[in-house]
DNA sequence: TCTTAGCACTCGATATGGTCGAGTGCTAAC
DNA sequence: GTTAGCACTCGACCATATCGAGTGCTAAGA
């Protein structure tokens, strides 16, 4: 989608977005020769542009005006970024200095700071997701054989949640072996907590391929089992109000979507593991978010911990900065949270 | 302030305020006589207008409108009111029926949702304080003459707070009878949970006047050693962006308060007690705040909880009815809250 | 002394028309 | 395929005019 453009015509692109992102004003062809190192007359340029208009790129807010991207050409610029640009060292320094200096109370504190720190740098909301599991033991384990080729599994935690499957078997195992495998787990892992347990279950060593399926199954029930907790924190919303760019109607649309937790939580589980994501406005499922970009970068500092940083603006915004910050926050508070342990 | 007014004049501005709060617009004299009771004519009103502007009641958008309120014309009006208007039982029903229906899950829940309930009501953005004692115990209690006239109390919690505080005697204390009584303090309530340290100071039966003077002093000390925590919830703020009467800039300042906890314990916790407080406009400290009216509800359901609901929106409210809403959700919490024990 | 009809006056809101200039699309020449 | 030239479009800006709501003032009346 990228490079079936061209190579001069990627540039043109490239040039608009960049210029109209940074001055807010609509893009014209002479002005756009004069600014950069393209080294063609303003007419090749319109025709280029009108090129790029047709292909959905860029759009005219009225017939005497320049251009101005679309979403998709805002998705043109961000496709085109391979790995997050790194933000300068003092740059860093800020944040993290802003971020852990007056060593936090808790780390509700940290997180809530994460979004001022953030949204005070980039002049754009911000949002904070951090997922928890909740810890609980498990209570009871019953594992018995259902016929000749099944198992029923049966998981119940202190916190009161159950599981309950059925689990194919494989291999060699006969039913009383399975009534065995039972009874053991049973003895060894009721009353642990469940991510000791799971661990247990694990390092136990299967006697061939079925035991090995059928333990990795029940591993499975116990990653169900374990109950997590959400925090969202939302900071800097004053920004948005400032923007220019939002109608009242839109800016009102638009706070009422970041304070339903549901929607937020959609918005930010989205990217717990990978770097990063970015959704520029039409492509957001919700109707409230098409005037908005949003990026999110996740983060796990491991030990059950994942969460992600977000940050919410106009779809015109500094969408390399913007990303670079929030990849070094989410650095900063994987560092910041994660204890050094066995994984 | 308020009879220095006269009857009629009083009457019209009332009718001014009322009438402006309803349509929004600048109210002119003509409009006003039509319609409302007011037997006089149009110029008689004028004239009267006139006179209110001069005391600061009115202001003239410009030369050709009509009059609307300012500040003290809105204070005005509240002033009137003496008691909260009740809410009608549909209305106070169906604000029952959101706040408890699908029981909470916590306290944090019910408070958040508190919020919603009472935006959604009124339209405005509304914010809940609740303020919490923290439980711990007195690990020492030290009680010792100092001169002759003077005791020393030393308290010492638990959570690592100190108190510390000069007394003074009065009636026939010795400093024997001084010394005996921290002892006898010291054995009965060390270890003891602060609040039932309290509870039992005050049970004691003291043989003289000086004694009880001594004993209250004491009591004091507790009640500053008593450490609380307080939550804010926010719900709500789409409202303000809708509201037209709001600058861009002045929302954006408005929104930066509102996520400062600070500002907003400093606003809510004025009114923990006493039923209801009208904050209006440049009524506030805070320069931020000067184009809105907060109205702030207290409630304490008891055992050291304490907390209050604050509705805030353009000073062009409904009054009556935000601080009938304020009152009636914090009764509402206040008995959801509470727990029927010995106070 | 207070009230009120009458009236001149003010001023924002709205509409109209005109100029300016940025920026385009098209055509024709290179 | 590129580009100079040019006619054209259209928003921004400005000046001007009209309309009407609402006032303050004056003078007459109770």
């Amino acid at each position: 989608m990228t490079e079936n453009l061209g190579e001069r015509p990627a540039a043109i692109l490239r040039a608009i977005v960049r210029e109209y992102i940074r001055s807010g004003e609509a893009v014209g062809s002479r002005y756009l020769v004069e600014r950069t190192r393209l080294d063609v007359s303003p007419a090749t340029v319109r025709n280029e542009m009108a090129r790029l208009e047709e292909l959905g790129y860029l759009v005219q807010p009225h017939t005497s005006a320049g251009r101005v991207p679309t979403d998709r050409g805002y998705r043109f610029l961000v496709d085109e970024i391979r790995a997050p640009r790194q933000l300068s060292e003092g740059q860093r320094r800020a944040l993290a200095e802003e971020l852990t200096s007056e060593e936090p109370e808790s780390v509700e504190e940290l997180l809530r700071r994460a979004t001022e720190v953030v949204s005070h740098f980039t002049h754009h909301a911000a949002a904070v997701l951090s997922r928890r599991a909740r810890p609980s033991t498990l209570r009871r384990l019953e594992l018995f054989p259902v016929g000749a080729r099944m198992a029923m599994l049966v998981l119940i935690a202190e916190n009161g949640r159950v599981e309950q499957r059925m689990l194919p078997l494989g291999g060699s195992l006969a039913e009383k072996d399975v009534d065995a495998l039972g009874a053991r787990l049973a003895a060894e892992l009721q009353g642990v907590a469940l991510e000791e347990a799971e661990r247990r279950l694990s390092a136990i060593a299967p006697s061939d391929a079925g035991e090995r399926q059928l333990l990795d199954d029940i591993a499975g029930g116990f990653q169900s089992l374990l109950d997590s907790e959400d925090h969202i924190f939302v900071g800097g919303v004053a920004n948005l109000a400032g923007e220019q760019a939002f109608e009242r109607e839109t800016l009102s649309r638009l706070y009422e979507t970041l304070e339903h937790q549901k929607e937020m939580l959609l918005l930010l589980a989205s990217t717990l593991d990978p770097p990063v994501s970015v959704r520029i406005g039409s492509e957001h499922d919700s109707q409230d978010l098409h005037s908005v970009s949003v990026v999110v970068a996740g983060f796990s500092p491991g030990a059950n911990g994942l969460g992600s940083v977000g940050i919410i603006g106009p779809t015109r915004m500094d969408y390399e900065r913007v990303i670079a910050t929030a990849n070094a926050v989410a650095r900063m508070l994987e560092a910041t949270l994660g204890v050094p342990d066995a994984s």
